[in-house]
DNA sequence: ACTTTTTGTATCCATATTGTCTACAATCAG
DNA sequence: CTGATTGTAGACAATATGGATACAAAAAGT
């Protein structure tokens, strides 16, 4: 038996002054019992009990061991609840990393909310769009914009897809022609999210499927909502996802263009340590992002 | 995995920040130790260790339980080392039983010097012609003068023989005829071990064996000292132990009688429980009994 | 003075549990 | 790029476990 499980036999037998008293009251046989108490006094070299067949009493020794190990079990058990109280209650500090626009548009009033919910929990919010490993920076929840079957060895968990779509202020539209085709897209002022090293095409899913149609960058950026600036002032057609453009595209800032060229759907996707036992605040924050993301998000209300 | 070995190897692997430096530090192998942390975690449902290949960092949680550990492992260390001072050196209170005569003639040194050599052992000596039950009185040792096979559900360890003999003062035995043959006794003024309920013979082995010889009981006496005092004032013949009259016997006091046919010899008999764990204060006391009293005794030195 | 009940323990035995070995993916050193 | 090292999963044999049973000793009931 577990050394620890057998001095808590060991304890109640002295309590009861009885094998079998103790026996009945944590639920084992008479043998389980004296086996564990001579388990332990063979490990320890010393007789703990003096057995006659209606009483037993601790020897001098067993009545010293006796003390301490009420003392330890007390330290267990303080421990074990000490850890359960910080696993399943939301306490301590969560990490969490996320993409900068998606996190000051979005993440921020969520984080808000969260912390008002849970008072106990203190929130380090990073944003960055360059790519952290979320084990070697200690973050505790890692937030990516990503094709949703992106491997990695971190668990990954979809919230909810990021719709992506094209579009355009209607004073370009106006102004050049509106594409019909995304053949056109070549002729026009395109507004790509990345370097200038990455490439000048985008695909988009037409009746003929998935295809790469060439574009004209004529910026680019790696956060969105720079590019969404510049194409609500007329300055071209971007591809950003409605998490960004959503609102603009309901009150009439911006227009969708070739509606019926969708690019490939990403995800926003949450990155945690693979971990079997996942902390009460980590689990909450998830929660609470299905909660106010999942489904039909309310930046994707126009659908 | 026992939970206390489970948490001594989860405490190596925070030390050394690795799985495989505090498996070769202990002696397993990899999984042995990977699997000890996991079953924790799973106790605990909760995550430990933040696993990186080449770093094992404790998390919020399992930095808390650390440091519980090292409490909980310490004092569990300084149990198990309580148990093995009190078990192996000679420490506490050594309580002994005894006959009245044995003790205050031959025990009552053996003590001293037993207390001389141990100076933490307090030695509580009862001295007693009672049958006494030594678990239920607490005793650690009982001393017993008893036939050899005497049975018992106590550990009875011979320390060495009680020669008897029949002897009187040589007054007594000028005055009377010296008896030639034991049937002879019951002309004889005998002075009696026990009380007049006792039966009135005495068991002696002759040349035909042990047989039965009626005596003509003059006195009765629980105890061996008072019945000596009587046979050395010449009151009659009295069957005693050789611890009793040996050096009455040695300085002419008292003469052995019926040389040829001794009683049957009894033991003194050393009582303890039925342990697995003889503690060590009562097995440097048995030690010292066969070291004093054992082969030779000094009482028996005349043969 | 009996029978009955209760005690602690030894033994048997099916069932779990244990730890090592091996294999593997991930990662780092050179 | 190669080779070494990390933590873990799975397979497997060895071991441990705890319940049922039996039993002697002792108390309680009759």
């Amino acid at each position: 038996m577990d050394r620890i499980d057998s001095m808590r036999v060991f304890t109640r037998v002295v309590d009861r002054s009885g094998f079998a008293a103790a026996a009945r009251e944590m639920g084992l046989s008479r043998s389980a019992v004296s086996k564990a108490v001579i388990q332990l006094e063979d490990e320890l070299g010393a007789q703990l009990l003096r057995r006659s067949t209606r009483k037993v009493t601790p020897t001098e020794t067993g009545l010293a061991f006796y003390e301490r190990c009420l003392q330890i079990l007390g330290d267990v058990d303080e421990a074990i609840a000490s850890v359960k109280e910080l696993q399943d209650k939301p306490t301590g500090k969560l990490r969490v990393n996320a993409p900068m626009t998606f996190g000051t548009q979005h993440l921020g009033p969520l984080v808000a909310e969260f912390m008002a919910e849970h008072i106990d929990v203190r929130v380090e919010l990073a944003l960055n769009d360059r790519f952290v490993d979320p084990i070697e920076e200690g973050f505790d929840l890692t937030i990516r914009i990503a094709e949703p079957q992106y491997v990695t060895s971190l668990i990954t968990r979809e919230i909810v897809p990021a719709r992506r779509v094209l579009c355009a202020a209607p004073s370009y539209l106006d102004a050049a022609s509106e594409p019909e085709s995304p053949l056109a897209l070549k002729e026009h002022r395109c507004l790509q999210y990345g370097y200038s090293g990455t490439a000048s095409h985008w695909r988009l899913s037409g009746p003929d499927g998935e295809q790469t149609f060439a574009i004209d960058c004529r910026m680019w950026s790696n956060n969105g909502e720079t590019l969404r600036a510049a194409a609500v002032h007329g300055q071209g057609i971007a591809l950003l996802p409605t998490f960004i453009v959503g609102e603009d595209l309901q009150n009439g800032r911006l227009r969708s263009v070739l509606p019926d060229y969708p690019p490939p759907e990403l995800s926003v996707t949450a990155l945690y340590p693979r971990h079997r036992h996942l902390s009460a605040k980590v689990r909450l924050f998830l929660d609470l992002m299905e909660r106010r993301f999942g489904g039909r998000p309310h930046w994707d209300l126009v659908s």
